[in-house]
RNA sequence: GGGCGGUUAGCUCAGCUGGGAGAGCAACGGCUUUACACGCCGUAGGUCGCAGGUUCGAGCCCUGCACCGCCCACCA
């Protein structure tokens, strides 16, 4: 055995047994409580970050754990089509031969998909071994394999059935570059400086002017009206009267609407029904035009007339020129102000009107919120709850098609006489005339449409499984922030509208790892750390220690120094076990004959106790900190330490091998790959421990207390650096672990100080009164027994 | 624009309902002790972001400000 510990080799052969043996596998006909854990599904575009194994981790640590305590776990591993990113990043490869996506053919796509996937999708699943990850890989699912296109076609016709799902034309998130439709939540609002043009537009009467200011001054072109406050008095003769649209020269009305802003620019706004959501609304109730001037491209289409074809910029200083040459210029003015953005490729967002498909949500949302009112769906940290509420009691229809070949196409078939036919698999004829000439939608879904059924699609819906019966509901998800309303939230209505039951109990909103400087870890910026820089020369152990010790904070900066210390509890397991061995293997079991065995028993269960209840509230970094100072400062820094004269001994061994049974077993969950090894060089091993049964509850209380007084004791004459006054198993203690000086004969005068002064503090706040009277009992109590505690230090000195 | 989180030792972070400022790493000193020098024992290091307030007592509660990070957002 090499005295360093070398996680190189071991860990990859135990992720292969573990995995050949069958002990990741879920069975829904094993006995047990269920434990479920979706995993949620990667981007099949990417490879992982160190942010997935921070998540991954957390997972995995509580998935261990309950399967040691005997729950029937389901880790399920996937992967997601991720429709607009996939699609993305193809365009960007292609980009590179100088093609893009539309140049294939719907089919030749599809091809290329399949080819790609081929080519970059097994990366993802071998970086979840490497963690450890206990994930169930034989049920590994994809978003579009066969079973979970048929969930989400029979999800669509559901809904529209229901009457949920509508096609409408209104106003959209328009991506110029990708030429497809995005949902609000897929649109990155980010600050632009921008200029705001004052540009009038004259009475039709001749007698003045109402000057509006827009950044948009292409846009005007499709004014179809302006609009004031109803109460804003510098307009109030001209509400009704008429204007002319500069360039265009076209006649609009002047009209009165509360969502005008007094305050913003002149307090006049020109209405683009066309072009601008607002503007679409205020259109919509006034019955005003929709008017059309920029095409799907971005830039300005033919009924734009002579600036057909130009860009919006240029056609916006066309316009700009001619109010300027004109006098209808009244100035310009820098203005900066958050414009939406692709969040695929940053494109700037052209709001469209276009026919599209949308999910009507007010009605599936109200349950969802009970459901986390209600507190059946938890969210830790609890301040969640109310971020998801916010979104969910204002949420607004859900655009849900896309105009882009990857993903479930929509289950609609229209006939040449322009019947529908809404079916989940494909139709021979019209449901309406019969026609057998039939084209089927174009469009595809939103990735998150489909996504929302994870966590029964996974277990075989929409057919009967015993998956499905035994596994849903789930446990609990863990997912980022940002992926509250994207997800979450749509997996709530979706699993309470089609099973009738919430998708799990727990949501668990973990930490977002910055790099070192704080920032953000982006891919494509450059600023993230690869996984394998970290697993490969730490191993997989370190790193989810090094990680987990991290998630208290929201948004922890990563660094080495956490895996570091995952590294030396590795390595201090790993000869601790040595030295036991070492001196000779013996049947293990707890035969407390001393002081010292009790105590490490009982400490051991007690740290068993306190790290269960902070598994129970998902506090992994109070955790694995318990687990590093329970091997380090009690198994080996005083127990073997303390044992050491005495290992010789047969039973001594004995409950030294029980105690780091026990202690192997904690830290299993943390540390499977490390435990796992030692675990199998201890004598008489019959099971893994993966899968051996997680302690029961031991209770040596009194023990706990007596080597306390000693180590205190120890303490005090290690510090002073006199020879010990201490008697019995104190002494015995006392000399084993601590080596006093030569002489043994140090100074006692700084400690008696030290203790002085203690005393000293704990009689003033005895003596203040308000103290006593204002503080909470215990806190009095706390203070006497503090006192007492001193007070017999002070004796103990002499 | 609205909201959330953060600011504690050189670094990364704890600090529970207000009652003696902590850990790990780094630094410094000492240890060839029957595992581990990736070790052991010890030392030093902090006006707890700033300014007020409440309280017998504030890192913790309240108000304001500054800075960092994030989420949401149709004032053109």
């Amino acid at each position: 055995m090499d005295p360093l510990y070398k996680p190189q080799g071991v860990e990859q052969r135990w992720q292969q047994t573990w995995e050949e043996e069958g002990l990741y596998g879920a069975d829904p006909d094993a006995p047990g409580e269920p434990f479920v854990v979706m995993h949620p599904p990667p981007n099949i575009s990417g490879s992982l970050t160190i942010g997935h194994c921070l998540q991954l981790s957390l997972e995995d640590v509580l998935v261990r754990y309950q399967r040691m305590r005997g729950r029937n776990t389901l880790f399920q591993p996937g992967y997601d089509h991720a429709g607009i990113s996939t699609w993305a990043s193809i365009g960007r490869t292609l980009a590179q031969e100088g093609k893009s996506q539309r140049d294939l053919g719907r089919d030749g796509f599809d091809a290329y998909v399949q080819e790609w996937l081929e080519r970059y999708g097994g990366k993802i699943m071998s970086q979840f071994r490497l963690l450890g990850a206990s994930l169930d890989y034989r049920r590994t699912r994809f978003t579009m394999d066969e079973g979970y296109y048929r969930a989400v076609m029979r999800w669509f016709v559901h809904l529209y059935e229901r009457g949920f799902i509508y096609r409408a034309n209104r106003i959209v998130n328009w991506c110029p570059h990708d030429k497809t439709a995005l949902s609000d939540l897929e649109v990155e609002h980010e600050d632009e400086d921008d200029t705001l043009s004052y540009v009038r537009y004259p009475l039709a009467d001749g007698s003045g002017h109402v000057t509006i200011a827009t950044v948009r001054p292409a846009t005007i072109l499709a004014d179809v009206a302006v609009a004031v406050h109803p109460e804003d008095e510098r307009y109030r003769d001209v509400v009704g009267t008429e204007v002319v649209v500069p360039f265009v020269e076209r006649l609009v009305p002047v009209i009165a609407d509360k969502r005008v802003e007094q305050e913003f620019g002149t307090g006049a706004l020109k209405i683009t029904p066309g072009h601008d959501p607002t503007d679409f609304e205020i259109g919509r109730d006034h019955g005003l035009e929709e008017l059309t001037v920029i095409g799907p491209d971005g830039l300005m289409n033919d009924a734009a007339g002579e600036l057909a074809g130009l860009t919006q910029e240029e056609a916006g200083r066309r316009v700009i020129d001619w109010a300027a040459e004109r006098g209808q210029l009244e100035k310009r003015e820098n203005y900066r102000h958050a414009v939406g953005h692709c969040e695929r490729c940053h494109t700037r967002i052209e709001p469209l009107v276009v026919p599209q498909w949308w999910l009507a949500m007010e009605e599936l949302a109200a349950p969802a919120i009970a459901a986390v009112k209600e507190e059946r769906v938890r969210f830790t940290p609890e301040r969640f709850a109310r971020v998801y509420l916010d979104w969910m009691e204002n949420v607004r229809d859900w655009c849900i098609s896309r105009q882009i070949w990857w993903g479930h196409r929509i289950p609609v078939w229209y006939c040449p006489d322009g019947h529908v036919t809404v079916v989940d698999t494909e139709p021979e004829s019209c449901a309406e005339c019969g026609s057998t000439e039939l084209r089927q939608e174009e469009d595809v879904l939103d990735t998150w449409f489909s996504s929302a059924l994870y966590p029964f699609a996974t277990l075989g819906w929409p057919d009967e499984t015993p998956e499905l019966e035994r596994w849903y509901p789930g446990s609990l998800v863990a997912t980022a922030r940002e992926i509250i309303f994207l997800w979450i939230a749509r997996m709530i209505f979706s699993g309470l509208e089609l099973i009738g039951e919430d998708p799990y109990v727990d949501v668990l909103i973990h930490s977002t790892l910055l790099n070192s400087e704080g920032k953000r870890m982006s891919r494509t910026l450059g600023t993230g750390i690869d996984p394998e820089d970290v697993l490969e020369p730490y191993g997989a152990d370190a790193t989810r220690y090094g990680l987990l010790k991290v998630t208290s904070s929201q948004d922890p900066r990563f660094s080495f120094g956490t895996i570091e210390e995952g590294r030396k509890l590795a390595n201090k397991l790993w000869n601790a076990s040595r030295l036991l061995l070492m001196t000779g293997a013996v049947e293990p079991e707890a035969l407390p004959s001393s002081v010292e065995e009790r105590w490490i028993l009982a400490r051991i269960d007690a740290t068993r106790a306190e790290l269960e209840a902070d598994l129970a509230a998902f506090d992994f970094a109070h955790g694995v900190e318990r687990l590093y100072h329970l091997t380090f400062d009690d198994f080996c820094d005083w127990y073997l330490e303390s044992i050491k004269p005495r290992l010789e001994e047969e039973d001594v061994r004995a409950t030294a091998f029980a105690a780091l049974e026990r202690l192997l077993k904690l830290l299993h969950p943390v540390m499977p790959h490390v435990t796992e090894e030692i675990w199998t060089n201890l004598p008489s091993r019959e099971t893994r421990l993966i899968v051996a049964p997680w302690p029961e509850s031991q209770t040596w209380e009194g023990e706990l207390a007596a080597i306390e007084s000693a180590q205190t004791a120890a303490r005090i004459y290690r510090r002073s650096g006199v020879r010990t006054k201490l008697e019995g198993d104190s002494a015995r203690i006392f000399e084993a672990v601590v080596r006093p000086t030569e002489d043994g004969q140090g100074d006692l005068e700084a400690e008696r100080a030290r203790v002085q002064k203690e005393i000293d503090r704990a009689e003033r706040m005895l003596a203040n009164e308000k103290f006593v009277a204002n503080a909470a009992p215990e806190a009095v109590d706390a203070e006497r027994e503090k006192l007492a505690q001193y007070l017999a230090e002070r004796d103990a000195l002499g």
